[in-house]
DNA sequence: TGACACGTGTCAGTGACTGACAGATGGGGT
DNA sequence: ACCCCATCTGTCAGTCACTGACACGTGTCA
């Protein structure tokens, strides 16, 4: 999924970041986040609070650990689609899929999303990460569609359709089900937004 | 705007929240976030720190201190609106008076976009706000369509528009312009999603 | 294998945030 | 006008997130 097999020090990195990831999901799902220390994740993995810091800015960001992996996925999903495809249509087949790769994480991602929905800090880190989602979004479809460079059409398509799926998502934290499905459905629902807005002009 | 003019106990906790607000945005503005501490805020309007802390969580919330006032008056224009208008519309109305708001705001609110703009964890902070926002109408949306309680559809919607307004007020930010214009059309946009996403079905 | 780059631990320090207590001040009843 | 009570505030002490500096040890590459 990410690129070459790197040497045995890159490789370490990526293992202690994971490591840190998982390792924090768990102790926070079972303690509560703010219940639990900096110290308690380190000494899980059996590093340093120094070395943590070295790995994630702010405590929060542990949580998205395998942000990296995720955003590199998305990518390449995005620019895996043939060019002469409507870029919505690709957007949309690439969220479904990350979604499909949620439903495929099993219990530990169901735990974040859980740990997400319930935690106030962990709530914004989360908006910032999608945030970070729907800029690159908009760079693709602003690459694909071709308009002008401030045309704001890439940029407020893409923060739609990631709205639908923050909304999805969220709804899945809370009521379970099949998230692929859900958040099919809540981008489906972007279509009845003209409908509704057409009678409402200016 | 806001309720009863009650006692002056109460005046003056509202008199020094804003205060808060308003010189934490000055001393944000002239020497950066992180280079301001919250000693530096408090001693502006002369409290402890302590009596900062009381008024907000965290130190990110002092950039949004006139919130319950912005939230209240969305929730005015909302309510406002005549119950046989289409729902959607209200909002449409409803988040364009609120950017009037923002450019009779004048100097203190162009600030703020910038400052929120450019840092980090005041952009997370913002989306949470924006997050109430989107809840606030996917609600009243909800009351006003009146569907099943677990209809996706006013939160999707809600977000949605809400998405719109986030995306220019950050334009707005970068740019300057007349940002009840830019929120306007950003709504827009919001009917070209039906007619692009038509094209990508399932 | 040796020079160098880089990841890690220790240490010290700053600043955000919180609970507890005590003093001050406004509000309401007599 | 007075007092009692609720509430706001400052001081103090403490925890914890986060950072720069330095020294040590380990991977990497010539």
């Amino acid at each position: 999924m990410i690129d070459p097999p790197q040497g045995r020090r890159d490789r370490k990195k990526t293992e202690t970041r994971l490591a840190l990831a998982d390792a924090a999901i768990r102790l926070f799902d079972a303690n509560g986040f703010d219940a639990t220390t900096i110290d308690d994740i380190a000494d899980a993995v059996d590093v340093s609070t120094r070395t943590f810091h070295r790995y994630f800015e702010r405590k929060e960001d542990v949580v998205f650990g395998d942000q990296p992996e995720r955003l590199a996925r998305l990518i390449e999903l995005l620019d895996g689609r043939p060019v002469d495809e409507p870029p919505l249509r690709s957007v949309r087949f690439a969220l479904v899929e990350m979604a499909r790769d949620w439903h495929r994480g099993g219990d530990v991602e169901a735990m974040r999303a859980r740990l997400v929905a319930s935690t106030p800090a962990l709530r914004a880190a989360s908006l910032a990460r999608y945030d970070i989602w729907a800029a690159t979004i908009a760079g693709f479809i602003a690459r694909r569609s071709g308009g002008r460079r401030d045309d704001p059409w890439p940029s407020v398509a893409a923060r739609c359709m990631t709205a639908a799926v923050i909304d999805a998502r969220r709804r899945w934290a809370r009521e379970g089900g099949d998230i692929a499905r859900r958040v099919q459905s809540s981008l489906d629902l972007l279509t009845r937004l003209s409908a509704e807005l057409a009678e409402a002009p200016r």
